[in-house]
DNA sequence: CATTTTTACGAAAACGTTTACGTTAAAGAG
DNA sequence: CTCTTTAACGTAAACGTTTTCGTAAAAATG
């Protein structure tokens, strides 16, 4: 059997007080006892079970993340933020892979209720009541990422999309363009869909260029997949088009690969403009301009405010963090 | 505070066994009294503390998985797979990101164990003496993912490397190439590295063609940064290659692009085949040709063996999954 | 109806820690 | 040298479950 405490005091011949002191370095005994607990904990190989220091401190040292895609190139880079900065602090993470389900959502709130992590992390999803309600009960620090709630008080980590896509879409226009093109994610998304077409909107309108219904096209989703097929929609729609603004990095390349089979040539004939800087926008050819999201920076900030809501007890602040535009190559000044 | 079993007995006038009994739907209460519990419970919003019933019955229903590196998407394929079953079968996953160093790896090892997770996944990673005896003393179930381990007796999923190579150098040989170049990833790997070469050589051997120096460029590691400038060395070296297989998919793009900058007309001037089949592999311009592992059912596969040999206690035999090649655009017939 | 079997429970120990409290011996103060 | 303080421990309760064992009542058996 693995060693306990017991089999440590007894081998130190000490009472397991005096271990557990030693082990949580508090004070309360001599150098003398202390060595030779150190010795009998090495002899015996004691590794102390943090099972039972949870039961006991009410504290698992572990935090559950709840994303709607785990493998998505956007929710590995935030992972792996929140790893780091977990890990470093002395806590682990557990992923739940919601798959935007309600049901398996409500069952991963239960698990991780039941498992007592120490927190909870949020990605990209939107807050309902019902969730709300649950993390309520539940009473441990929760954190939003990529994602916000109008309706509930709950600290998030993002970027400000409107701003960002106005962003995009303003360095589009600073490069001559005036044709812009949207494609966009799905509108009836608060987050994600809407504010960055109200961004690309407003980009416009303080240009002096008035929107047209024509140069917009709304996909389903943020995917490679929901985007096949948008752009030749959208030029077919408006062929006045000299620049996009794709929602996303993957509606990015989704577009980039369209135009390749209509032989359009990027950035020559079209420009495009993505959004995340995922590390596909590297590897496209040519190398996509996006506007960056910082998700292995938000990924650890996130982290940082949970853990923190967790030592101070207090709530803490929203974020909205800095966006920039990475320039590569698949935008090209219009003349 | 949070209600325990001792609130919902109290309530519903029972003793605590006969709750515990009813939540573990065993036997020994009747009808009315169970009833009278589920109300109990309803009513307080009571949820069993997994921190407890882990100190009692040793399982954690919490599985481990150590990943070099979190955010490849490598990884995340294999993570969605591993996933998947781990929540169907109740359990749940936690990460530890090792980034390939000893100490991280011997860190989160330990922490695993503190933790009494009930199984560990290792993925692509070797197995050195040291991890096989903190994993020996840990004395629970575990798979090898993508990995295997010749000294070690501990059961792998993955695909036969050498096999996997062979068949796709034999695919470029039937597409009518004879200067076949490689860019592969570091020889001394044992798993990824050497066999692959192997596995190209031998394709080579078979049909006839002999190995030259001169075809092969060895790179740090299968990522699209190690593997820039690659390419042009490759051809650098011998400019007669007709087609190149690259180690992954991540140094296929990496060699796609330094084509691209070459002026080189990928596939009308060189064929590529890479290896994974990762979500870039699609959205590649244009759709890169490669050879498949697969990557999600391996997770599950993997996942699948664990918990089979927790439920059994007995150990289970490696797999060798099937490979297959996916054609895509970037090979071409050689006339 | 008497006896045996079954059912429906409850009491208490156990899991491996932490910690409040008590006790003894050593050290310091006068 | 006596009294007080401090250091160095040990004892036992507590955390929230599961499970063994015991017991009383109900049901089945003859």
């Amino acid at each position: 059997m693995t060693p306990t405490i017991k089999d440590v005091a007894k081998k130190a011949n000490v009472s397991i007080a005096t271990v557990s002191r030693i082990l949580n370095n508090q004070q309360g005994y001599s150098l003398k006892t202390k060595e030779r607990v150190i010795e009998a904990i090495k002899d015996l190989g004691y590794q102390p079970n943090a099972i039972a220091r949870g039961l006991i401190n009410k504290r698992t040292q572990t935090l559950g993340i709840l994303f709607p895609d785990v493998s998505s190139m956007f929710s590995s880079d935030i992972l792996k933020g929140i790893e780091e900065i977990a890990h470093t602090k002395g806590h682990s993470v557990v992923v739940c892979h919601t798959d935007s389900s309600k049901k398996r959502m409500t069952k991963y709130l239960q698990v991780l209720n039941e498992k007592r992590v120490d927190g909870i992390i949020f990605t990209s999803e939107v807050i309902t009541e019902d969730y709300y309600k649950i993390i309520e009960e539940m009473d441990v620090p929760v954190v939003l990422l990529a994602t916000q709630s109008y309706r509930f008080p709950l600290p998030y980590v993002k970027v400000d999309d409107k701003h960002a896509a106005y962003s995009a879409v303003s360095y589009l226009i600073e490069k001559g363009h005036r044709n812009i093109g949207m494609i966009s994610g799905p509108i009836e998304d608060e987050i994600a869909g809407r504010p960055r077409v109200e961004g690309y909107k407003q980009a416009l309108e303080e240009h002096g260029i008035t929107f047209d219904e024509k140069k917009l096209v709304i996909t389903s989703g943020f995917y490679y997949e929901t985007g096949t097929g948008m752009l030749s929609r959208l030029l077919k729609q408006d062929e006045s088009i000299t620049a996009v603004f794709a929602a996303s990095d993957e509606l990015a390349v989704s577009a980039m690969s369209n135009a390749f089979e209509m032989g359009i040539h990027v950035p020559n004939e079209l420009s495009i403009i993505g959004y995340d800087n995922l590390k596909i926008s590297q590897m496209a050819i040519p190398p996509l301009t996006t506007l960056a999201q910082p998700l292995y920076e938000m990924g650890k900030l996130g982290a940082e405010l949970l853990l923190d809501m967790l030592e101070t007890g207090k709530a803490v602040e929203s974020r909205i963090v800095p966006h920039h535009i990475v320039e590569r190559k698949t935008v090209k000044a219009y003349e």
